[in-house]
RNA sequence: UCCUCAGUAGCUCAGUUGGUUAGAGCAACGGACUGUUAAUCCGUGGGUCGUAAGUUCGAGUCUUACCUGGGGAG
């Protein structure tokens, strides 16, 4: 169940609440990712108690590969087994399907390829994913869908997202036909594609709003076509998705897009950047965009960021920080995961705040400046 | 003192029977990363080949002397 709490007047966003059955959820809303039951490098306690991360994403693909859907099963589910009780969205596989191009062939049943772990040939289509979903227990579950690449011409994208809606229904259906196993209720959120084609993400978007789902996802963005072809899609499907339903932007993305997507009426985000790039030395912080590998950090003690969206990120100085990162060290990841991932979700808190203050493109123009700096 | 092995990029080392602008890994420096096949990937800089002489059309490669280091003998 969604709530609208507070809208915008100059701009398409919003604030509300997405009830779940680990509980609600504050929007705008940035989903740290979790891939293989983890969000790499970071404990849950952090998750919980520092970064105050309100949901997590998991992975089908990968879960399903390893551990398998016998011991998620036994375990009585990924809640349990990874020991997090705040809601959990898992993506169906279809990204994966897509970045395994090499390994995979796309059937009308479904979609068949190999392992990326020992090669064994493996079948998503719409239904197993909803199965296996049902195992996982995920609180929101993705449809299994075609995420085409870019560019990609309009005749491949017209097949693209016809096998994407035949895949849709089959997939609304399994879920209709089948009960959760774990005794709470699982939302299923269908995903428009359609490429950079308006008419066919009109299309795509009606079919989506037409299945009535308690929320819809954009899927197909960000895979390499220009940001502004990214913000005028959603703005053409965003008129059509229904206006009292989350909207959820798969795989974006930096912070500057999350604000520009905000403003343009999406709820949710994921991204592995916050957590990747982490890892890879690129840190978002309030004074600006830093790859703390930069020899020019070296010596320099102040705080990783002095606004301090994290107690890491006051604790540690960046001198620190490019030590560990420069030595291989793990506690380097961690710590630039969790200032990240803090800041992402800092981020789209004050948005938040903004928005009901009734001053969020002021605002939004303001951040935008600041977020594109690299220092 | 003699014998022997070795000296090539900051480090560890490749470099065919002598044959073009001497390579790699690591390190350094910079970049990429958007529903994670990523503690990953890409790029750049950097060498009087221990020194000096010789042989040769041509020497990192062969010869001689010396220097430095390892091992051995006395």
């Amino acid at each position: 169940m969604f709530k609208v709490k507070s809208r915008d007047k100059e701009t398409r966003a919003r604030t509300g609440t997405l009830e779940t059955a680990h509980g609600e959820i504050p929007t705008p809303i940035f989903m740290p990712v979790g891939t293989a039951g983890t969000v790499k490098g970071i404990l849950q306690r952090d998750l919980t108690e520092d970064i105050n991360a309100k949901i997590i994403l998991g992975n089908t693909y990968h879960l399903y590969l390893r551990p398998g859907t016998g011991i998620l099963k036994a375990s009585g589910g990924l809640h349990k087994f990874m020991n997090w009780s705040r809601p959990l969205l898992t993506d169906s596989g279809g990204y994966q399907v897509f970045s395994l191009a090499g390994n995979r062939k796309l059937t009308e049943e479904g979609a068949v390829f190999k392992s990326h772990i020992d090669g064994s040939r493996h079948v998503f289509t719409p239904e197993n994913t909803i199965d296996i979903q049902r195992i996982i227990g995920a609180d929101i579950m993705m449809a299994l869908d075609e995420c085409a690449p870019f560019p990609c011409d309009h005749r491949y994208a017209e097949k693209s997202v016809a096998l994407t809606h035949q895949w849709l229904d089959r997939a609304v259906s399994r879920y209709k036909e089948t009960e959760p196993l774990w005794n709470y209720e699982q939302l299923l959120f269908p995903i428009v594609q359609g490429s950079t084609f308006d008419d066919l993400r009109k299309i795509s978007a009606e079919k989506a709003a037409s299945i009535n789902m308690a929320g819809n996802a954009i899927g197909g963005l960000s895979v390499g076509e220009p940001a502004d072809e990214m913000y005028r899609i959603i703005d053409i499907v965003n008129e059509i998705l229904p206006d009292d339903k989350p909207r959820y932007l798969m795989g974006v993305g930096t912070p500057v897009n999350i604000l520009e997507a905000i403003e343009r009426g999406i709820d949710m985000f994921d991204c592995v950047m916050p957590t990747r790039n982490g890892r890879n030395g690129m840190l978002f912080t309030s004074e600006g965009i830093i790859n703390i590998k930069n020899r020019r950090w070296i010596d320099d003690f102040s705080p990783i960021d002095p606004s301090g969206p994290s107690v890491v990120s006051l604790y540690y100085s960046k001198a620190y920080l490019r030590h560990l990162v420069i030595s291989g060290e793990i506690l380097g990841s961690q710590i630039a995961s969790i200032h990240n991932l803090s800041f992402y979700l800092r981020l789209v808190s004050e948005a938040r705040v903004k928005i009901e203050e009734g001053n969020f493109k002021r605002w939004k123009e303001q951040m935008i400046i600041k977020l594109s700096e690299r220092l």
